[in-house]
DNA sequence: TTGTAAGCGTTATCAC
DNA sequence: GTGATAACGCTTACAA
């Protein structure tokens, strides 16, 4: 129950090891020979005490190790210092990666992060909301733009600054930072049909209480109903995000011919396990098939066949949320960059559609200057 | 500055939306025509307050939409039911999955967790955990066993109970929780001397403020010595923690011949890279050489060689901390439990030493019942 | 510049 | 079982 150094020492001995109470800011006025009030200002407002003063504080402070009372400050000055941040999961990289950068970041600004994860449930994220409004936090930090009304309406109600992460949408504006979904998955997509593609398969994350998901795989449908095609049904399948699933669904994909030439992953873990399957299929990337991702790991430029994917610098999400917040929280207007660049990492595991598909691929002309045969 | 669905509304209205103070604890005791104390009662120890007056007090909580306010609760108990954990980074796979758990964990007992990364730097770390202590955690999770001797002083001078993690250490017992680096670096090692290598390299992590990496160089270095074997200087390299350099330290290691015919790699990232790179070169695996990690992720058993390493459950790591300062704080003992099972997952990437190298890579006879060419 | 004293929103110790 | 009321440790007008 004790610890190692001082066996059998009780609660908190002072620097003279007395049993007495922890030492408090009182404590450290007295020897300082000053009022409670001035080792407060030296605290927070050094420039407003006098030199001398300030020294004799400190030393007292110093001599006593005085550590002030963070909860005692919070409710005197109605600010915790502290940040809430809800994430699905950790064992994503990005999300880990933009949990880290979030916390640095915020740290350096003085800021403390709370964290906790939802699993994807709703319900979950509004309890830990809760939690973390209860615990006093200053602001929120959400994972993209679906949430429980009430998780919204708690936070509007106390006037508790948020921001909603890792999807942006053009419509929400200034509450939301991140990569706009949709608009990266339309891109790589067009990249494909550029590249004559025509027939798609996807291999969709989940998209169960997932907007970023269903965002994704809705550029990829807009990409291509604008050129007149889609996804057929049986070259449609999702699940969740690891790399074994992906395996597994690129099988159920490739179950009959005819074969899609591109296949379309939700995120970077289906994606490996996609590569992984095909070239242990003996299918060739990009010969006779084209696979890509969402997201860069570092596994997929190490593969033998490097994998193709939309970058999204996710420690650079974290960063703008911390961002975000602090000017809210300074009542400064937040950085103006709210969305986050995509840049396609184009590898070897997509190249031009394979040339015993080039005319059957092609259902109807396509309008657009990129749409011919090149 | 004001958020979405009221435009204009100042700070916190009650229910009715009159801009006044944010409601409180008297706001509901005036409500329910009781004292605050009773309302207090409710929330902490319901059983001492009759029916009637209980319901009344959940009525007027609800209808007020009450939000307690942690941080005078917190005053007043000297108790913040968080606790602060610092772990080195969260890019790394292991430690975003302890710290998920150890938030799981700690949640459904009732803490909150506030994390912060060091970056492998203990004066950093020091400041974390003076921040958190600032903060009033009640408790405080650490990684490893090496750490700035101010930082652990605080905690005890302050007697707040802290758990080290990942480098279960038998002579610091209830201090730490985790697996054994060394231990288990030492049982992968006596694995690879049973299959008859003689020839060992090395691709260890960087031990730099890093305990449990020089942990699992000295069970690699004691398991070697007990057969009065040592690795060659230039067949152990070091590095971070990265795929790419694994493949760059394990060129290193091939530079020139003789090769060794078992090369032990400090964590799951540089066995990654040491299996890609080795492949990639046409070594045989396990025909010319083995090669094995630490820690296991994913991909290392996706591979189209898979890589036989140590299983750690760092889920289970994060658990176990979190069991360990509730019950401290609870002032019970924690469960017996602090070492972490660990398991050789053994896979393609080993096996028996090649032929060729059987007769020239005993250097003199072994002890030990498993020692001889079988 | 410095000190006095009134909060901050709970919990906890008393009596009743 | 319930109600006054004094802490809890710091900040911050307001005075001096």
């Amino acid at each position: 129950m004790t610890k190692m150094p001082t066996p059998g020492a009780p609660p908190s001995p002072g620097h003279d090891g007395r049993p007495g109470r922890p030492v408090g800011l009182r404590d450290v006025a007295r020897m300082a020979g000053v009022s409670t009030a001035t080792v407060s200002r030296v605290l927070n407002t050094p420039e407003r005490v006098s030199a001398t003063l300030r020294e004799r504080v400190a030393a007292a402070s110093a001599r006593l190790g005085w550590v002030p009372d963070g909860t005692a400050r919070a409710l005197a000055t109605r600010r915790t210092g502290a940040v809430g941040a809800v994430f699905p999961t950790l064992s994503h990289g990005d999300f880990a990666r933009a949990a880290e950068a979030l916390q640095g970041e915020l740290r350096s600004r003085g800021y403390t992060l709370l964290l906790a994860c939802s699993h994807y449930d709703l319900a979950q994220e509004h309890l830990l909301v809760r939690q973390f409004v209860e615990r006093g936090v200053d602001a929120v930090v959400l994972v993209g733009n679906a949430h429980d009304p009430q998780t919204i309406g708690l936070l509007d109600r106390l006037s508790v600054p948020y921001v909603k992460t890792f999807n942006y949408d053009p419509e929400w504006r200034h509450h939301c930072v991140g990569p706009d979904n949709r608009r990266a998955m339309h891109g790589l997509t067009r990249y494909l049909l550029r590249l004559g593609h025509r027939r798609f398969g996807v291999i969709a994350q989940s998209a169960h209480n997932n907007d970023r998901a269903a965002a994704r795989l809705q550029g990829v449908r807009d990409a291509l109903s604008e050129m007149g095609l889609s996804v057929r049904p049986q070259h449609l399948v999702e699940g969740r995000w690891t790399i074994a699933e992906g395996r597994a669904l690129f099988r159920k994909i490739i179950e009959k011919k005819p074969w899609p030439t591109a296949v379309i992953c939700g995120n970077a873990y289906l994606a490996v396990g996609a590569v992984l399957e095909a070239t242990a299929r003996g299918i060739a990337l990009p010969g006779e098939m084209s696979i890509v991702g969402y997201d860069d790991v570092e596994i997929m430029q190490e593969l033998p066949v490097p994998i193709t994917t939309l970058r999204i610098r996710s420690d650079e999400v974290g960063r703008l949320a911390a961002d975000y917040v602090v000017a809210t929280l300074a009542g400064k207007q937040p950085s103006t960059e709210l969305e986050c660049e995509v840049e396609i990492m184009e590898r070897s595991s997509s190249g031009p559609v394979p040339r015993a598909s080039r005319r059957e691929s092609v259902p109807r002309r396509a309008k657009g200057a990129d749409a011919g045969r090149r």
